[in-house]
RNA sequence: GGGCGCGUAGCUCAGCGGGAGAGCACCUCCUUGACAUGGAGGGGGUCACAGGUUCGAUCCCUGUCGCGCCCA
């Protein structure tokens, strides 16, 4: 028996443990080995993660792919794991251990550090992945993996030692973005640009050779800045070659203020005439521009014989003042020493003025704090190469952008990538495999033996190595998630079934971070791409439109939806609301309607059950005689078509919109309606048909939702089975419905007819506040609709309250009548309904039909329409001209019927 | 500054060369035996603006205005 009431809370549990018991989701099953594979690897969300919107949005998405594919006959991989999330994991723990008042990281020591984060993974880093089960994610999840276990982690050494080989890392000392709060450097994806009001500074430098006067511009040169802070590691003031006003000063030198020392006036391509004074201030260590200008003038005697060349770093790893500032300034935060900087040049007149402007500062992502460019040596990913075949491989459309336009995002991005910065000054993460030498020789290997191997070749005798102590960017081993999840570098049978995936589906926002990176290695060391389609998707917002965040308060938590209107109707909610290019809104109210649907679907079920309409073995829809029943195959096979067509071209909305008209507005609107009669009538043939075919559409209906609304679904799909015959299996590995040849136009032409009647009935009683049964005259009908009518005489009756219907040649005087599929129906209601309200509607409807014949016959009577437009589209112009002229000389005789009342 | 995208019913969005659509909201009616988490009916739009292409433009092109995002 189907409970009164559907309680996502005490079904859904229950229904996971069984898809759990049953292996429903794990890949390789037996019975499909001879099945094609699909495969999707789940964007790994960080093992410190909860589930939020985006985790529900992102993975509802590859579940209903996942599901969808496996009720096709698929073998259906979908690979889960979790990321350790270096920098935010390691976060986490300091955070965890400040709070208990332990000691913090560099007390405890690395090693110490590292086992309590393993300690708190073990404890808490399951949490999402329980999340995601209660989203319904139909993972496998006997094979989960973490980025740092022990696969994954040979893997990123293979990786790392084979491209260091081929020279495509390598060390390098240059500019990086630099935490000066995690004491890291970051790479540039890492860094967000948050724009601001700021304030450009304007000072003097005073020439050299000549008396410095703040009122005479002759004796000094202007240059501006955001970080006058870091003018005392100036080694140079750029002006652009062409520009007029400095040509003569080129070679000459300037006063540096505070830091007394000389510096060239440098002529540059970089400076921009038009912006400030065409002056620019080159402080190498400390900008990106400044140190590419350097670089194309480092073999100048000018830097040669500056400190370090002319590369001066000013900070420590904290941006505190270093030794190599005056005295005055050094151990000052960078900021104090910003405004002492300023008020000793204003000190000096030197200050000219200061502007408010806006610019963008460079923040970390994770700290929030601002980010220096720094001078260090990191490890670096020679980007520009291994971009190429990535490249290749999204032009020659191997590698698919769903939508479309993300290819040129990506292009952009890879034509332009830099080298990327992959060490981090972190612990927790895959901790590089390169060991120094005495003399700081680096040696790369997969373990310390092998390096131990190298180095005493190279030294003649053994020496002591130091490893490095810097860990891998956490993107480095997400890059590789398709296929060393799947065992590589080892060649295991998953790799070979399940490589290359067929979908990624990932957020907007990490196409950079992610979807390129994994461009990029998985073509390197794997023959193919690693993934046919990439589906983008993006961010879920509030009601109101906002992005979701905790600091504004408006985050709407899914687990909580989930507790109080199931994971279905969230599931739902977002399917039909996601649109490929935009954002989607989430208010409550679009939640619950979906939940009214799961409602729905939950009382038609029960409906199905109460009139005793049990599923019969071997029912085949095509056998049906009852044009009623024929009718729901028709749609039903529709239905189906178009749910399976969108899925396909990944139209979740479309798919999911479709499921929910059929079902609500075809099935339970009309079909449930138009079987009440014969589900209730005698018993008969008619009846056990009619009984079978509301059992078999059901059926269909909990196919063709169960991606969408896998709980509720499998649920129906076991009680349904307490009567007739027992099933075969859990819905979730069911067989997606399969509809051929159950078209049938003349079972619409009749059905269709009767339904419009009634509609067209309902809708003018209820426009003429008739809540009577009234009596209906079809008026020089057909012969064939009159049989229909016969046929269906109870059933309108019932559904349009009509008392009786009968036919005659021509429409009784003062009566109403409807143009129903181009016949006649007519409703005497003189004396019943107000004349001039019917006259006022047909008079209504008589324009819409003189329109139409005025706008088409517009077009027909236009010759270059007659002869430009394709045929087919002349020939329905003309089949409008004659329906609107049909319907309007129908008009015009109900309007003539009504003169005589 | 470069790029991508969006302005369609009160709201959220489909449609993207040949009759303006859906859901929600709104209004009216309905305690009919699956469901008031329901049923029936209804109102509501110079498809941002201006040009152009076309027999025909919400749809294609150009420009303007407004909004959003990404990169510099």
């Amino acid at each position: 028996m189907i409970d009164k009431n559907y309680q996502p809370s005490d079904v859904e549990g229950r229904i996971a443990q069984a898809w759990e018991e049953a292996g429903a989701f794990k890949a390789g099953r037996p019975d499909r080995a001879k099945a094609p594979a699909y495969s999707i690897v789940i964007p790994p969300p960080n093992v410190t993660g909860s589930l939020h919107m985006g985790h529900a949005l992102n993975n509802t998405l590859q579940d209903v792919l996942c599901r969808f594919e496996r009720m096709r006959g698929k073998d259906v991989l979908w690979q889960p794991g979790t990321d350790h999330a270096g920098i935010a994991t390691q976060m986490v723990v300091e955070r965890q251990l400040m709070e208990r008042q332990m000691p913090g990281r560099r007390e405890m020591g690395r090693e110490a550090f590292l086992r309590r984060v393993w300690e708190w993974k073990a404890e808490s880093g399951g949490t999402i992945v329980n999340q995601l089960k209660r989203l319904g994610a139909s993972c496998d999840w006997s094979r989960e993996r973490f980025t740092m276990d022990e696969g994954l982690s040979k893997a990123v050494l293979k990786v790392f030692v084979e491209l260091y080989r081929k020279g495509l890392i390598y060390k390098d000392k240059r500019l990086v973005n630099w935490d000066p709060k995690l004491l890291t450097a970051i790479s540039d994806l890492e860094v967000v640009q948050v724009e601001g009001k700021g304030q450009m500074w304007h000072f003097r430098y005073p020439l050299d050779g000549v008396t410095f006067n703040a009122e005479d511009p002759a004796t000094y040169i202007a240059i501006a800045t955001t970080r006058p802070e870091t003018m005392l590691g100036d080694g140079a003031v750029a002006v652009h070659p062409d520009d007029e006003r400095y040509k003569h000063l080129v070679g000459k030198l300037v006063k540096l203020p505070l830091a007394n020392r000389l510096i060239p006036i440098i002529a540059d391509e970089y400076p921009d005439p038009e912006k400030g004074s065409g002056a620019v201030k080159i402080t190498a260590a400390h900008d990106f521009n400044d140190f590419e200008v350097w670089s194309r003038h480092r073999d100048k005697d000018y830097f040669k014989k500056q400190l370090n060349g002319g590369l001066i770093n000013l900070f420590t790893p904290e941006a505190k003042m270093n030794e190599n500032t005056p005295e005055q300034y050094r151990g000052l935060d960078r900021y104090e020493a910003r405004k002492r900087i300023i008020a000793d040049l204003e000190e000096l007149g030197l200050l000219d003025k200061i502007e408010t402007i806006t610019n963008a500062v460079p923040h970390g992502d994770r700290s929030n704090v601002v980010i220096e460019p720094y001078l260090t040596e990191q490890w670096y990913v020679n980007a520009h190469e291994l971009a190429k075949p990535a490249i290749a491989a999204v032009r020659e459309g191997k590698t698919n952008f769903v939508p479309k336009n993300w290819e040129t995002t990506y292009f952009n991005w890879m034509e332009n990538i830099q080298p990327w910065c992959i060490s981090r000054q972190l612990w927790w993460g895959h901790q590089i495999p390169a060991w120094y030498g005495p003399d700081d020789k680096v040696f790369v290997a997969s373990d310390e033996a092998e390096a131990q191997a190298e180095a005493t070749k190279h030294y003649g005798k053994a020496v002591e190595l130091r490893r490095d102590e810097d860990v891998l960017d956490t993107w480095f081993s997400s890059a590789l998630w398709p296929f060393s999840t799947l065992g590589w570098p080892d060649k295991t049978p998953e790799l070979a079934r399940f490589y290359p995936t067929n979908v990624l589906v990932t957020g907007f926002d990490i196409i950079f971070f992610w979807v390129a990176r994994m461009m990029m290695m998985g073509l390197h060391f794997m023959p193919d791409i690693p993934f046919g389609d990439v589906y983008i998707h993006r961010l879920v917002r509030d009601a109101s439109g906002a992005k979701m965040s905790k600091s504004k308060g408006n985050v709407v938590d899914p687990l909580s939806i989930i507790d109080d209107m199931g994971a279905d109707a969230l599931r739902f909610t977002l399917m039909r609301n996601v649109a490929p290019g935009h954002d989607i809104r989430l208010g409550p109210n679009d939640v619950e309607n979906n939940r009214n649907f799961a409602t729905k679907l939950w009382n038609a079920a029960r409906f199905v059950e109460f009139n005793g309409a049990a599923r019969v073995a071997g029912f085949d829809p095509k056998s049906a005689k009852e044009s009623l029943n024929r009718w729901i195959a028709h749609e039903t096979a529709k239905a189906g078509a178009e749910i399976t067509k969108a899925l396909e071209e990944y139209k979740f909305a479309d798919a999911a919109g479709a499921a929910y008209r059929f079902v609500w507005n075809v099935y339970y609107d009309w079909s449930v309606e138009l079987s009440k009669p014969l589900l209730t009538g005698p018993d008969g043939a008619a009846k056990d048909e009619t009984r079978a075919m509301a059992a078999w559409a059901l059926d269909e209906i909990l196919k063709l939702l169960h991606p969408f609304m896998p709980f509720i679904t499998e649920e129906l799909w076991r009680v349904t089975a307490e009567q007739g015959p027992a099933r075969t299996s859990l819905l979730a590995l069911g067989e997606w419905p399969s509809l051929d040849g159950l078209t049938d136009d003349k079972a619409e032409a009749e059905i269709g007819w009767v339904i419009d009647l009634i509609t067209a009935i309902r809708s003018l009683k209820s426009e003429m506040n008739v809540n009577v049964p009234i009596p209906v005259v079809l008026a020089g009908v057909s012969g064939e609709t009159q049989a229909r009518a016969q046929r269906w005489a109870e059933f309108i009756k019932r559904l349009a309250r009509v008392s009786e219907i009968s036919s005659a040649p021509a429409a009784p005087k003062g009566s109403v009548q409807l143009v129903v599929r181009g016949e006649v129906a007519a409703l005497p209601l003189v004396g019943i309904i107000d004349l001039d309200a019917e006259r006022a509607r047909l008079a209504k409807e008589m324009q819409k039909a003189e329109a139409d014949i005025k706008r088409v016959d517009a077009k027909l009577g236009n010759e270059k329409f007659v002869a430009n437009a394709p045929e087919d589209v002349v020939d329905e112009e003309k089949a409008k001209r004659d329906e609107a002229n049909g319907r309007k000389a129908k008009i015009a005789a109900a309007l003539e019927a009504l003169k005589g009342a």
